[in-house]
DNA sequence: ATGATTGTATTCACCAATAAACATTTCCAT
DNA sequence: ATGGAAATGTTTATTGGTGAATACAATCAT
């Protein structure tokens, strides 16, 4: 399970080093993806391959099943920690989340999440995002 | 299994060079076709063969069925890759694909596409890869 | 508080992948 | 056969990725 928040630096080749509270769950080999709300995914291996999976699936006929696919796999990378507890994002990754040096790592229960600092910063800004807010939402699904 | 997406140029004589992550996979041989969204499918050649079975089960009677298994019989070509991983790209597909110089790769599970840069980038722009739909997608499939 | 240990940031140097230019061979048309 | 064009092969340069070393900061135990 991953939890907290964390403040880490992309270095000049793209490089940024994981939580070390995060290293020992998310294992050897792992994928980061494009994610929704500007921000990237991390998965374990074995989460990714249950999605794969079911993407390898979709029909090569149906327009928007290879949109689909198409963003997912393209998407992705296969990361590995170096021995510095280290992963090198992929250019077009780092551009989808905006990534440039300052960025947030969170766990977020079966994935991590990667976002720039001012993104994150903007995102817990949102007035829709009080707390009354996500109180309610709970309520809402019975917690 | 084929992932992420690569930027790479096609020379004066029409090769390109294939991603050193993607050649292990794609083997010694393999098959170039005209795929659809007016880029170029590259597939190993035992998903080819798989391709081929299901293609050759459609019914002869059926007009689009005669005419999609045309378009990727037609236009397949086999290649390999020479001693520093290029391929050359036969004429008629680099028109299919409008593929000139900046070409994007892009790994989608079981192929690779060929993209030139300018058709990636609409296509990607394109307002039915809404983050929305995704999500939705998401939703269906039980991710 | 102090020193030891671990975690993170930064920089440098090396190696591999790709791009571009150039050379050679093959094939076709005349 | 011969010239020219296209295909294939080779070499070199450049870029970008990878690994290692060092420095700095934070945490922990005594």
């Amino acid at each position: 399970m991953f939890i907290g928040e964390y403040n880490h630096t992309i270095d000049i080749k793209g490089r940024i080093s994981i939580p070390s509270k995060f290293r020992d769950e998310l294992g050897e080999r792992f994928i980061v993806t494009k994610g929704m709300d500007n921000c990237l995914f991390i998965y374990p291996m074995e989460e990714w391959k249950v999605l794969e999976n079911k993407l390898k699936q979709l029909p090569l006929t149906n327009k928007d099943a290879r949109a689909f696919v198409r963003f997912f796999f393209a998407g992705a990378t296969e990361c590995e920690l170096d021995n510095q507890g280290r992963i090198r994002i992929p250019n077009n990754l780092r551009e989808h989340a905006s990534l440039d040096k300052d960025t947030v790592l969170i766990g977020v229960a079966t994935r991590i999440e990667l976002w720039s600092q001012e993104q994150w910063q903007q995102y817990n800004n949102d007035a829709n995002l009080s707390y009354d807010e996500i109180a309610s939402k709970m309520a809402e699904l019975g917690i």
